[in-house]
DNA sequence: GAGCGAGTCATTCTTTTGGGTGATTTTATG
DNA sequence: CATAAAATCACCCAAAAGAATGACTCGCTC
């Protein structure tokens, strides 16, 4: 508003100046008053016009809308694997590293036979591991297991 | 534009009006033509400035800048559950209504015998229709069914 | 009314899973 | 080193799951 203030004394001056100048220049003229008065009219009205103009655009910045769009990402489409288990559920429970793996197995599909030999260790840990794995999650069944697995944040 | 220019004329009409009638009034007043050009020149500045108000107030709706944010949002995170079943799926592999909704409460970790009380049928039943869906499904296991249904999106 | 798909149920048999118990071997950890 | 936790394996038994087959009922359509 300072600049404002400036340019519309500047001009305000100006005009004064103008106005002394045709005062003496036009003063015999015929109908010198009319022409005067529309003169100031004109240039005044110029000027209004002109600050009007002025004034509002400094608003047009300010009047921005932000609008917020929420764009869904897909799941898969994003981070597609690094999954990585609660660390804390999984002390808090009890579960150990293998047992872990095992229950991570057990929820790709795999049946006990399947999961021995991927890890190279006979049928039987592999179900002394469930066994476990199951008892800590109070599950009964491997799906239920694997159902409690994922709600606790420890399955993918 | 035409309301614009009425009432300019308008206001131009009443100022001349107004201009005729201090010229006779005041003329014989000290000053006069300064305090008639001041008073001109306040006048018309007004009409300037309003009419300069007025003519860019419907252009900053115009020019308003709207800035789209985007924000990405997880998918899980909004609309926890209202889940729908991959219907295109579920026609191309055959799979019926009934033998989805086994399928659905065997991932929720329940045994046959449970399935079969909840829908009041027979546990054999159950039996053959998870072997049918475990058939279209290409699973061997009620483990891998459930990963196949999650796969394809027949389940939540 | 014949045919068909979906749903229902049963029977028999095999495989898988799960519970329980016990034992041995690694692997950390104080 | 002693000790505890984790991992490994074995054996037995019961329950659950799965495969294969056949049959019955509906509701619909040609």
């Amino acid at each position: 508003m300072k600049r404002h203030a400036l340019i519309f004394g500047l001009i305000g001056g100006l005009l004064i100046a103008a106005l002394q100048y045709t005062q003496y220049r036009f003063v015999a003229v015929e109908h010198s008053l009319e022409i005067y008065g529309a003169l100031v009219a004109v240039l005044f009205a110029a000027l209004g016009i002109w600050l009007g103009v002025r004034l509002t655009r400094g608003r047009e910045i300010l009047r921005e809308t932000v609008v917020v769009k929420e764009v869904l990402v897909p799941a898969e489409a994003r981070a597609p694997d690094p999954f990585s288990p609660d660390r804390t559920q999984q002390k808090v429970l009890g579960i150990t590293e293998r047992e872990l793996e095992v229950l991570a197995l057990v929820a790709g599909g795999f049946s006990n036979r399947e999961i021995a030999a991927q890890l190279f260790v006979s049928e039987n840990t592999i179900k002394t591991h469930c066994a476990r794995a199951f008892d800590k999650l109070g599950a009964a069944r491997r799906t239920q297991a694997v159902q409690r697995g994922k709600e606790l944040g420890l399955l993918p």
